[in-house]
DNA sequence: ATCCTCCCCTAC
DNA sequence: TAAGGTAGGGGAGGAT
């Protein structure tokens, strides 16, 4: 694998006419940082020793010698220096710093410490820097790009180390109930085999094991369905349970036929999925790029090489040239990287699938009725866009073959083509079976995820080598904003783009293509037009004509739905659209998709470069391979699809208050066995959702609410197709915000379940707790209230570890009661369990009551009075009495005012903003922001752009200092004050979580050292805020600001947070008798 | 109007 | 045989 060197050639479009560059870049490159200044080095110590003989390093963000010095060490002394990330040749990354190198994890490279260089010198040999790695290298795994491995607790699953997956299977936790095989009984009657299913092979779990080779690291599959030699391994993707009983753990034979809902199973099935790869990775590098401008200035390596090339002549100037923005797309991206190792099939027709390339035996499943698939699709659709036309040829295909079995139908997808197969109408995400009639001679390649993260990693560093104005697409598409990189650089876009197209092509092997445009809009149309292996860049005035002929479908957001409305109205192409008025759009497609149409139809497109957004949701969902005959065996399923987000919520450090599960239901109509192997096949959709009265990131709590979702939903186990759990109205875990003892915590949910007057308006929600029917409140002790109708599954987690077990001990009997008593509600889905909680249910969407005050109750002490004496009574005395003092000194507080019970009155507080991010350019309402009236505001408007290292040669004397002026600083005050006394407390104006992220990051990033009268502004806001009880917003934002803080320079910075922390901590001391507990020191 | 929830749609 | 995930945009329709 090593090696892959770019195999250069010359490149066919693009470059049109743009001086000698071309031709002379080759030689230049690299050399030009190298051997220039490594000479010179060189020349003046000589070389020292060859200790790092053999050794390349790359150098990733700040390091103590800075990279500079370590790239004169490392040549003084044998060794060799990158100035980018190389997967083939360098052997070790330097950094000090775990959120910058996080990207660069590639492979099995190790990340050392700048300090193991030092040290080898000193010592006088190079010493093993296992001791100075900054943390272990990841081990290959499904989906991660491998960035955070601190988070990522040992034992997590995702390895994929194939051994240890197996040491793994046997004893795993949670999972231990391998055993329970027993309940196998069931044997599913033939009556279910008869939906069809599989289960000729009764006992033979041999069907369909995937084994995919064991030892082969990678994806391997370079060879499953050939000969699955039997003994290989527990790969089996789906399968019936009977074969469960007989196999044990340890039984040799057994292939631990992982069922869906097996330990393995979703770990086996997330390895080998490319979309949830690309999905995942799609969501890391967007939050890569965010911390990268997070952490801002960087060396802007790539920058400082077009600057040289400009010295050197062979870039030409260049005006500024206004906003342009660049998309880089990688030419068939799978198929690229997979050809990498297969040189020989560089020119033909290629697909990357999971398909093999000759179907052996194709059983056909007995049962499958691929017609009924077909026509649902037919139907569904007017035919005309890909997925139709791919279901009716696959039908043509199908029934004209029956009987050959060589000419099965595969409805493997492809992930990716070659050009050459694009050629004759092979596409990505098409059926084997349909590509191979369109294309016989295509020849098909395995997945090699790794080596797609590999690659798409030296993408994005590549990139990030040149400015940080990106905004990224997926893993091997992304935007840049040239704008200001050209304009300080004086070079034109299309240059730009030329050197950084060679680049990735240089370092990864790979083509990617470019467009670029005024805007996001006619960057990603041209880039179609670039295709493969080249760029196009559509200058402002040249927009008419180009969008002109554009067809709708290839408009960003119209996919096939809006593509059929369109067409609908008389529209193909964007010129066709243009006749349509806007009214008439809106109308048809409602007012922000007709208002985007309009404007895209013609060119025109506002949205900027984004890198800001905060994740939304988390949710893992499968769909495939799913299933089930007993209840028992989709709850363990979800149990273990819970386990799976609750993982991934912790990675993101993120906890959410709202769980929705997502279910598949076979059609009634549809057939049982599906047209594609496993799966899914046509399908009602359901969904439900709870509201928590507090963020979660806990299991206990994620795995029993989707259970009791799982409960009101009411599908047949066998019916089950597919199954998901998404966790959104997110918020920032700051772990330990609150200490687990925590009264405040205790308060907010304790009240959170003893008022929740349940409103239970309508039907669908019965949930009310206090209905008699359902809980035996009146025959248990006191306590024991708690249960279900009073208390939540938050408010449990909170609880005192002892208490809580208790407690939910009899919450389970209670619940156990309560379902016997339960009556079957032929409905699907009908109420819900416990209190303080919502619920809704699709089908009826009527269900009202949310949850009341829920933010409010979130943020206040109840009185006491509010406080269930139970739930008193079950607190340990130190607590208890911490509750109490903690309510009187409140109910003092608010004394003056008539304290209903109920729980509404808090005051305004900036809150509001918090639950909902929701943006909606249109509500400029609240606060302005009044920017430019302070030293921060003031900054803000002078520098726009973190300064960045690069353009400091050529122009740009542009001031990066904070400037307090006094006058400013004056109305400052004013402004300040004001917000004192009104309810919402503000920062320069800002209020909401963005604003006054924005603001600080701004701060931070144009100002070397902070200034006292803005380090005491920002101290008096988050003050304020916990004098308004929203510590979860001052949390957050010293959270945010120790992050900026960490990559700065100046240890003022460093001096500025600690002051914060002290102060805010001193408040919250005074006020609540408990200091926040922060992850940071 | 404007918000909110519950979806569907889209994209890679 | 096959690995049909996942996050965000936004429309529909009820609540405010
Ligand atoms: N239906 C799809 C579409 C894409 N992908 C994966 C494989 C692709 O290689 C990668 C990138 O998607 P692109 O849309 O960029 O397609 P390609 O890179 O393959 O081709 P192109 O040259 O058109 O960009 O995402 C996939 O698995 N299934
Ligand atoms: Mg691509
Ligand atoms: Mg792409």
């Amino acid at each position: 694998m090593a090696g892959r060197r770019p195999r250069k050639r010359e490149d066919k479009s693009g470059w049109d006419g743009h001086g000698g560059y071309m031709n002379a870049k080759k030689q230049k490159l690299n050399e030009q940082f190298e051997s220039k200044e490594c000479a010179i080095a060189a020349v003046k110590e000589g070389n020292a020793s060859e200790i790092f003989s053999g050794i390349t390093i790359y150098v990733n963000g700040y390091t103590e010698p800075s990279s500079d010095e370590l790239r004169r060490l490392m040549q003084l002394h044998g060794g060799r220096f990158q100035y980018y990330y190389s997967v083939a040749q360098v052997t070790h990354t330097i950094a000090s710093n775990l959120a910058d190198s996080k990207i660069r994890q590639v492979g099995n490279k190790k990340i050392v410490r700048p300090q193991w260089i030092l040290d080898s010198i000193e010592a006088g040999r190079l010493l093993s820097c296992t001791p100075y790695q900054l943390y272990a290298a990841p081990s290959g795994s499904q989906g991660t790009l491998g960035f955070q491995q601190m988070i990522s607790t040992g034992g997590e699953t995702k390895e994929k180390c194939i051994a240890e997956k197996l040491s793994r299977e046997t004893g795993d936790d949670e999972k231990g109930s391998d055993s329970k095989p027993a309940k196998v009984q069931d044997c599913t009657e033939p009556a279910t085999s008869n939906d069809g299913q599989v289960h000729d092979a009764v006992d033979s779990e041999e069907s369909y094991d995937i084994s995919p080779s064991p030892n082969s690291k990678e994806d391997d599959h370079a060879d499953w369905g050939g000969e699955r030699s039997s003994e290989e391994e527990p790969n089996v993707i789906a399968v019936k349970r009977r074969t469960i009983e007989v196999q044990n753990p340890d039984s040799p034979k057994k292939k631990p036929t992982a069922k869906a809902g097996d330990a393995n199973f979703v770990s086996e099935y997330y390895t080998h999925s490319r979309l949830h790869h690309i999905s995942t990775w799609g969501t890391e590098f967007r939050r890569y790029v965010t911390e990268l401008r997070s952490a801002g200035r960087g060396e802007f390596r790539g920058a400082k090489k077009l600057q040289e090339l400009k010295l050197c002549g062979r870039l030409a100037s260049h005006d500024d040239p206004g906003k342009v923005i660049m998309h880089i797309d990688m030419d068939c991206f799978f198929v690229s990287v997979g050809l990498l190792d297969r040189p020989e099939l560089v020119g033909q027709p290629v697909a990357v699938t999971h398909s093999k390339g000759h179907p052996a035996p194709s059983r056909c499943e007995t049962g499958a009725n691929p017609d009924y698939e077909r026509k649902y699709w037919e139907q569904k659709c007017t035919g005309q866009q890909y997925g139709s036309r791919e279901r009716a040829a696959e039908n043509a295909c199908t029934s004209s073959s029956v009987a050959g079995e060589q000419d099965f139908y595969s409805r493997a997808e492809i992930a990716s083509c070659s050009y050459e197969a694009r050629k004759l109408g092979v596409r990505n995400g098409m059926f084997m079976g349909e590509a191979r009639r369109l294309c016989p001679n295509l020849q098909t390649i395995p997945y090699n995820f790794e080596r797609y993260s590999m690659v798409s990693k030296s993408l994005y560093n590549i990139v990030a080598s040149f400015t940080h104005d990106i905004e990224a697409m997926s893993c091997d598409e992304l935007f840049v904003d040239l704008s200001k990189l050209s304009k300080d650089v004086g070079i034109s876009p299309l240059d730009i783009a030329q050197v950084m197209r060679d680049e990735i092509a240089e370092q990864t092997g790979c083509r990617a293509s470019a467009g670029l445009g005024p805007s996001i809009l006619i960057a990603r149309l041209a880039t179609r037009l670039a295709k493969p292996n080249g760029q196009h860049w559509v200058k402002p005035d040249e927009v008419p004509a180009f969008i002109h002929g554009q067809a709708l479908k290839d408009l960003p957001g119209v996919g096939w739905k809006l593509g059929c409305r369109l067409k609908a109205l008389g529209a193909e192409t964007c010129g066709e659209l243009q006749q349509l008025s806007l009214g008439m759009l809106q109308k048809e497609c409602g007012p922000k998709s007709g208002r985007n149409l309009y404007q895209f139809c013609r060119g025109e497109d506002s949205r900027e470069i984004r890198t800001d957004k905060d994740r939304k949701s988390v949710s893992a969902e499968i769909n495939y391979g799913m299933r089930f005959t007993a209840q028992e065996e989709v709850d363990k399923f979800l149990a273990e699809l819970a386990v799976e987000v609750c993982k991934r919520l912790k990675e993101v450090q993120s906890k959410g208050k709202s769980i929705t599960l997502k279910l598949k239901g076979r059609k009634a109509d549809a057939p049982v066995v599906s047209a594609k192997f496993m799966g899914h096949g046509v399908c009602d959709n359901f969904a439900k959702s709870v509201t928590l009265p507090v963020a979660t990131d806990s299991i206990d709590i994620i795995r029993k609410e989707s259970l009791n979702l799982l409960k009101t939903m009411k599908v047949v186990p066998s019916d089950v197709r597919g199954m998901g759990i998404q966790v959104h109205r997110l918020e920032p875990s700051t772990k330990a915000a609150c200490p687990a003892n925590s009264i405040l915590n205790f308060m907010k949910k304790a009240i959170a379940s003893t008022s929740a007057q349940v409103p239970e308006t309508s039907s669908s929600v019965s949930m009310q707790p206090t209905s008699s029917e359902r809980n035996c409140s009146t025959t248990l002790p006191a306590y024991q209230m708690l249960s279900v109708s009073q208390v939540d599954s938050s408010v449990l987690a909170e609880l005192p570890a002892e208490i809580r077990e208790e407690v939910e001990k009899e919450m389970q009997q209670a619940q156990r009661r309560k379902d016997l008593q339960e009556i079957e509600s032929s409905e699907l889905l009908q109420k819900v369990p416990s209190a303080g909680i919502s619920v809704h249910a699709e089908t009826h969407a009527k269900c009202d009551q949310k949850p009341t005050t829920r933010t409010e109750v979130t943020t206040e002490l109840p009185n006491l009075s509010q406080i269930d004496q139970s739930f008193m009574d079950a607190l340990p005395e130190d607590l208890r009495k911490e509750v109490m003092a903690a309510c009187t000194e409140k109910v003092v507080h608010s004394s003056a005012k008539n304290e209903t019970s109920k729980v509404t009155r808090r005051p305004v507080q900036g809150k509001k903003s918090s639950p909902r991010k929701t943006k909606s350019g249109a509500s400029p309402k609240k606060h302005k922001m009044q920017k430019g009236q302070l030293t921060l505001s003031a900054m803000i408007n002078t520098i726009q752009q973190p300064a960045q290292a690069v353009k400091s040669e050529e122009k740009h004397p542009e001031a990066s200092v904070g400037i307090p002026s006094s006058n400013n600083n004056e109305r400052g005050r004013v402004e300040e004050k004001n917000s004192a006394l009104l309810p919402i407390p503000s920062l320069c104006g800002a209020t909401g979580r963005e604003e006054v992220r924005s603001l600080i990051k701004e701060w931070t990033d144009s100002t070397a050292e902070p200034v006292n009268e803005d380090i005491e502004m920002f101290i008096t806001y988050l003050e304020e805020l916990v004098g308004h009880m929203n510590l979860e917003m001052a949390d957050k934002m010293l959270k945010y600001f120790y992050r900026l803080v960490k990559v700065q320079q100046a240890d003022a910075w460093r001096l500025a947070l600690h002051q914060t922390v002290e102060s805010v901590q001193q408040t919250v001391l005074a006020r609540y008798g408990y200091r926040l507990k922060l992850d940071f020191p």
